[in-house]
DNA sequence: ATGACTTAATTGCATAAGCAACCTAAAACT
DNA sequence: AGTTTTAGGTTGCTTATGCAATTAAGTCAT
């Protein structure tokens, strides 16, 4: 255990959300904006996937025999979580576990034709999304609210 | 239903993560990091509320006597989520619901004894959990990813 | 080769989310 | 006044989450 440093105190003191700006950034009301939209416009285009599904396959279309550990870390989830999206998925016949000869405790997950098929569809839509939400936002600007987000990330993760 | 823009056919076709700097911005990693580290800050200071019921708080300890609705739309939730929320938060006795008698529909939200007193704890874990996030982050690029994310939200909600 | 340690995945438990449908109270209309 | 519309909350259903504990398979050490 360290000792707070000054900026806790000053935060922690100050209220009447003067510190509003701050805290914004805890409650991540952007990203829940974009994976609702996310979901809704998917579901516009008849296609019945989550936006928690969608983020599976984004890398299984770009890499198929991926383990459920490495989706793990890829989407930064626990393991139980990836084990259930994938029952998930196995249900609605878009990938399917297969038990690795080399190493049985691993399974490697692999698309379905159906899983190949929604591909650029799906993408289309998560193209839509992001052109929805980055309408009038400065692209050089957005370069370096990326790269913060990025080192926030790797501060917490 | 307006015709899709070029970008979309530019991220579209693009395979092989080629957009990745796109797509994490749809993924809200840095704030799924936030909110699990905000969640494990408050376990380690023995405060057992989880970092959703810290964000209703947070607009309690601000004002008392919000509805239901006001905290819908504070926290950018349904209110079904928040009824539930609420629920818990009154189980952990840290909320009341008191009924307005001017209006019977509605509940009005106060804090009791209990939710006052955890305040300044909680509040200093958010700002840790802040100034943790913030490590190494540039004060001015952050003003503008937070108008960045800011606009983000303006145009999905 | 056996026992200890590690790793991949699953299961149990509690919390939270969105959407749709519902109920009741207030407001608006005629 | 009586009917319709709107608004605040709740309930049902399905999905997703994190953490802790477990099982099963590999690995390492002696």
């Amino acid at each position: 255990m360290h000792k707070q440093p000054k900026t806790y105190l000053l935060i922690m003191t100050s209220n009447n959300l003067f510190a509003e700006e701050f805290f914004s950034f805890l409650t991540g009301k952007a990203s829940t904006a974009m994976s609702r939209r996310l979901q809704r416009n998917l579901k516009e285009s008849c296609l019945t996937i989550t936006s928690e599904q969608w983020s599976l396959l984004y890398y299984l279309w770009n890499e198929e025999g991926l383990t459920q550990q490495e989706l793990a870390n890829l989407t930064f989830r626990d393991k139980p979580s990836i084990s259930r999206l994938i029952n998930n998925l196995e249900k609605l016949k878009l990938v399917i576990r297969v038990n690795d000869k080399g190493d049985r405790r691993t399974n490697l997950i692999y698309l379905t034709k159906e899983g190949r098929k929604i591909k650029m569809d799906c993408m289309a839509q998560a193209s839509r999304t992001i052109a929805e939400a980055l309408d009038n936002v400065d692209r050089d600007k957005l370069k370096d609210a990326q790269h913060i987000l990025e080192t926030v990330y790797q501060n917490l993760k």
